[in-house]
DNA sequence: AGCACGCCGACT
DNA sequence: GTCGGCGTGCTC
């Protein structure tokens, strides 16, 4: 008779603890997924065993009575160890359930949901392609980590590579020696549907049967196959997104990060977890450790501050293939252009060049990260701004296509509505439509340059199934001389005969009320430009803006990383962000105004009573969020600057404050919800 | 979260 | 009388 610990899976924060059970089956072992009765249901419950005892010592006295004993154990899905006790460390880390972070493992995961199958843009190109030769730079990377490998070091790389210096030959190699060893491999990628090419250089290399691909959209049964299949051993390879960081790869002997600095390897859901934390913490945990690589362009300031400190090892790859030049940078000053009294979105010098380059034979990529025809809607007599009712933001005027009618979307919800044909507050037919996005762009290009073709690729123009494809290759095959987008064209995508990338308004992205922001529009303008001169040629880049000698503008258009960093890193020491610190966020949301406001109160007092004095200056006040409603949910917002070093400690007052409201939850019904994220991605 | 218990009002 | 409303409390 064996006796072990359960998490039993049910989603309350009133059963967030162990119970403990007795066992008469022999094979049970810790990450086994058990069958339980629970409370007076008279149906069983499933569990994870998260302990396994030899006898009865050290169970608590009062509880010996009355332990009930495990129905069955179900051999079919059970974690591994490391599995389980990687969930108990993101358990204290993340500040969640037990059992939210055991699901990540499980094969239904949390991302469950059957949904259909997404345009790819996967399975385009050839297969297996001839091994190239690798240069200095490669080859000096490639031992340094094979020889970690090799002798089971816990290490951790980044590399430092711009576009097409060969990132993905490093991985590969990697990978293969990996195996060599026997060993397990885990490549992530920021979304599959954008990163075709990894894929198919994996698939080309290892052979189809020897490589997992997790994608989100994999429906619950895929899924399960795919997870069996690597629990089994029966694949060493898995390639996937976010989540694919929790494939059931016994004895992993690498993990790769690639384009390390992308938003969604922050988790939007909870454990609101960090991929990078949880590799490492999954290498570390085992009896031989693992290898982590991290690579980008366009490092995340956080990480390159870590391979300055040396928790990183750092490999510069500063050269491209074929000795491509990057491509030659100018910035517009907007302010200029405006003076000039030219009121355009497209300055003289765009368009001048535009068509130097298309009178070339050349195609041009113009980006704007931002959808919709005008981004707001006013009136001119009395300043009335519609709006989103649920949102309360501003609603973005969309033209839709040839014969549609003109609608007024919320881009956080969802919401249209018909555009006014009079203000809706005073009655003045003085309504005008501010600012502009990719639609705008579109018919602006169009009127300019009639004799080209242009087509435009955001979310709205990909709505329709197959549509991102057949755009793509218009593109591709020169159907197309000049295509509009945002962020979507930003990534990955690989054109030949690009001669021109055009940045509308690199302000988009820098005016964003977030400390991170000169961090985004570096990387955005950076990846932008490298869609330039992918070609034999070096191609150029023309970036307008209205500030001009903003640092992250200009050292973007020098390729200058290195002073970017240098600059970025001065301003998050002085203000005291991450690297120097950890933000958290703690987000109040109800349906009812007061509830979500009193709740942040209270937190926002019981965790002042707990912080040292001389730490009483890192709380601050809690506010109204920064998406203050979103469908009829208020939300409040408490920030926590956590100086470095400090992380354990704060995290235990949050805990302690949330464990004190989830023991008063018993008694009344808690009237709103409150998410802890540390280190949101976003101030949202 | 579930689920049963239990102490109230409305019904064949 | 007793069916069922959901407030309350507990789960190894």
């Amino acid at each position: 008779m064996k006796y072990v610990d359960v998490v039993i899976d049910n989603k309350s924060n009133s059963t967030d603890s162990f119970f403990t059970y007795k066992c008469d089956d022999d094979a049970v072992q810790v990450g086994s997924k058990v069958y339980v009765p629970f409370a007076k249901s008279s149906k069983l419950r499933e569990g994870y065993v998260v302990e396994v005892r030899a006898d009865a010592a050290g169970i608590e006295e009062a509880v010996l009575p009355k332990l009930r004993a495990v129905d069955h154990v179900d051999s079919e899905v059970s974690l591994t160890e490391e599995m389980i006790r990687s969930a108990m460390w993101m358990r204290g880390r993340y500040l969640c359930r037990y059992i939210d972070a055991i699901r990540c493992f499980t094969p239904a995961g949390s991302a469950a949901v059957r949904r259909e199958k997404q345009d790819s843009l996967a399975g385009e190109q050839g297969f297996a392609e001839p091994v190239e030769a690798l240069t200095d730079e490669q080859e000096k990377a490639v031992q340094q980590i094979d020889e970690a490998i090799g002798n089971r070091r816990n290490e951790r790389f980044l590399i430092h590579g711009v576009t097409g210096s060969g990132k993905t030959e490093i991985y590969i190699r990697a990978a293969k020696k990996a195996l060599d060893e026997d060993r397990g491999v885990i490549i992530l990628v920021p979304e599959i549907s954008l990163t075709g090419q990894i894929i198919e250089r994996f698939l080309g290399n290892f052979g189809e049967d020897s490589v997992a691909v997790l994608h989100s959209r994999l429906s619950a049964g895929e899924r399960y196959d795919q997870w069996k299949k690597i629990r089994d051993g029966l694949t060493r390879i898995v390639i996937g997104a976010r989540s694919a960081a929790f494939a059931p790869v016994d004895n992993l002997g690498l993990i790769v990060v690639d384009e390390e600095h992308e938003s969604t390897y922050k988790s939007d859901f909870t454990p609101k977890y960090d991929t990078v934390e949880v590799a490492v913490k999954r290498l570390q945990d085992q009896d031989s450790k693992g290898v982590l690589i991290l690579g980008s362009a366009t490092p995340s300031v956080v990480t390159y501050s870590r391979a300055k400190e040396g928790i990183y090892k750092l490999i510069e790859l500063t050269k491209r293939y074929n000795e491509v030049s990057l491509p030659k940078t100018e910035i517009v000053d907007m302010r200029e252009e405006m003076k000039e009294g030219n009121r355009s979105v497209i300055s003289c010098r765009l368009a001048d060049e535009m068509r130097a380059q298309l009178d070339a034979g050349k195609q041009v990529m113009l980006f704007l990260n931002r959808r919709g025809y005008s981004t707001f809607v006013s009136c001119r007599e009395c300043g009335y701004v519609a709006k989103c009712p649920t949102c309360g933001l501003s609603l973005t005027y969309h033209r839709g296509g040839r014969g549609e009618e003109g609608r007024l979307v919320c881009h956080y919800c969802g919401h249209e509505e018909a555009p006014p044909a009079v203000c809706p507050e005073c009655g003045s037919s003085y309504v005008r439509y501010f600012g502009s996005g990719t639609e705008k762009i579109e018919e602006t290009i169009r009127k300019l340059f009639p004799e080209h073709t242009a087509d435009r690729l955001d979310l709205d123009s990909v709505k329709k199934k197959g549509e991102l494809k057949k755009k793509l290759k218009d593109f591709e095959k020169g159907r197309t001389d000049i295509l509009i987008g945002t962020q979507l064209i930003a990534k990955g995508l690989d054109f030949k005969n690009v001669g021109l990338v055009g940045i509308v308004s690199a302000d988009v992205s820098l005016n964003i009320p977030d400390f991170r922001s000169p961090e985004r529009a570096f990387q955005l303008i950076t990846q932008a430009a490298g869609r330039a001169g992918r070609g034999s040629e070096p191609g150029s880049v023309i970036i307008q803006t209205y500030s001009p000698e903003h640092y992250a503008v200009v050292m973007a258009a020098e390729h200058d990383y290195g002073h970017f960093f240098e600059a970025e890193d001065k301003f998050r020491r002085f203000m005291m962000y991450p690297p120097y610190s950890d933000i958290f966020q703690i987000v109040f949301t109800s349906h009812d105004q007061g509830a979500a406001k009193a709740g942040a109160e209270k937190w926002y007092r019981r965790i002042g009573a707990l912080l040292p004095v001389e730490d009483k200056a890192n709380l601050f006040r809690p506010q109204e969020a920064y998406m203050s409603k979103i469908r009829d949910t208020y939300r409040y917002s408490l920030v926590i600057k956590c100086p470095k070093g400090k992380r354990h400690e704060y995290a235990g007052i949050v805990y302690k404050v949330r464990a004190e409201e989830i023991e008063e939850a018993r008694r009344k019904k808690q009237d709103y919800i409150a998410v802890v994220d540390i280190n949101p991605y976003s101030f949202s």
